[in-house]
DNA sequence: TGAACCTGGATGATGTGTCAACTATTCCCG
DNA sequence: CGGGAATAGTTGACACATCATCCAGGTTCA
């Protein structure tokens, strides 16, 4: 009645150590609310979304502020067509605009409009400053280190193996080849 | 890097220490992954999303298998209208169905189906696996345990002070009724 | 050359989340 | 009792993500 927010207890129960179970309905909890926060303070106090701070990032990190299409897509992590229509989007906000590639007459560039860099730059300082007040103040060094490692470890497994077939979406659209495998990839 | 995408924010605010910022990008990154593939096996493997899964755990954990609305909305930290539109489909779907409540005019209840029974009891088992094998397979005891307190840490934050006002939307204007912790006991 | 195939990207349908505004009931208090 | 305020919930508009499909431009190879 209270404050539970997964209380898995009756179906994880039994497949999850306790200490397991609490660690995750723990981590679940934070990483709902700490999205929400984020999203939202973003928006509140800038024109820019998350989703827009993430493309921008990607177009402020290239000397030329111009990417390619599927390269947003796959140092992002996103689908073409989720890169696609945000890139739409934010075309149609002056954030950035396309381009056509020459080298290749399918390709096109997504480039960075003076109104986009002024909106980052805007922005980043109040989203610097969220992330350190609401994770790192809270962090020691050492649960810093150990919160890095733990990513990259759950990382490391969502992109290697048979769980990689669902990521490599962007990465070469073949999913006729991708084999059924019976009960998702966690049978490894 | 990203540092020198905020010429001035030396001056405005801290940005983050390297270790810290090497940290939040593996957590960025393997967080999104990971919403993904859960949301992506759960979808893939049973008829249900990640959201329907949550509001019938709700619904199961609860003797009647009747919920108020706006019970399920604090409960799962949603907004009431995303409850109410996700209600509404699910009910399109035969998961779930509305009652009145005839104690109170103004409320209905959220009542499960058999279908929506069978769907979680169908989806849970491979659910609890996949959590298992892609998280709690990668990390040793102590890295759980730290998870687990960093993940508390950086919640108690988002509820308490200034954050939780953001969070009480849900809970009227009573910044106050924000519960802080409950039997979980967050320095045990 | 040209047919089959691959690749980069766009598009439309659909499901989902958020915000603001709205209705209807109940509560509070004179 | 009556009139406001609070409460429970819905609705509509819009932003966003995913999926399947389409299409134009390149590649391969006979």
């Amino acid at each position: 009645m209270m404050c539970q927010l997964f209380p898995y207890a009756e179906h994880v129960t039994r497949w999850l150590e306790p200490e397991q179970q609490r660690a995750w309905r723990a981590y679940v909890r934070m990483q709902g609310e700490l999205n929400a926060h984020l999203s939202r303070q973003m928006s509140v106090d800038s024109e820019i979304s998350m989703a827009d701070f993430a493309v921008l990032v990607q177009l402020t990190d290239t000397p030329d502020e111009r990417v390619r299409v599927l390269e947003l897509a796959r140092s992002l992590h996103w689908e073409k067509s989720r890169i696609s229509h945000h890139v739409a989007r934010m075309e149609k906000r002056g954030l950035v605009r396309r381009e056509n590639c020459r080298s290749d007459g399918r390709g096109s560039f997504v480039v960075l409009t003076d109104l986009g860099r002024s909106a980052i730059e805007a922005a980043a300082p109040a989203h610097a400053e969220t992330v350190r007040a609401l994770v790192f103040d809270q962090l020691s060094d050492a649960e810093v280190e150990t919160l890095r490692e733990i990513s990259e470890k759950v990382f490391t497994r969502l992109t290697t193996g048979e769980c990689a077939s669902v990521i490599a979406r962007c990465d070469a659209d073949d999913p006729m080849e991708v084999v059924p495998e019976e009960s998702g990839c966690p049978e490894a």
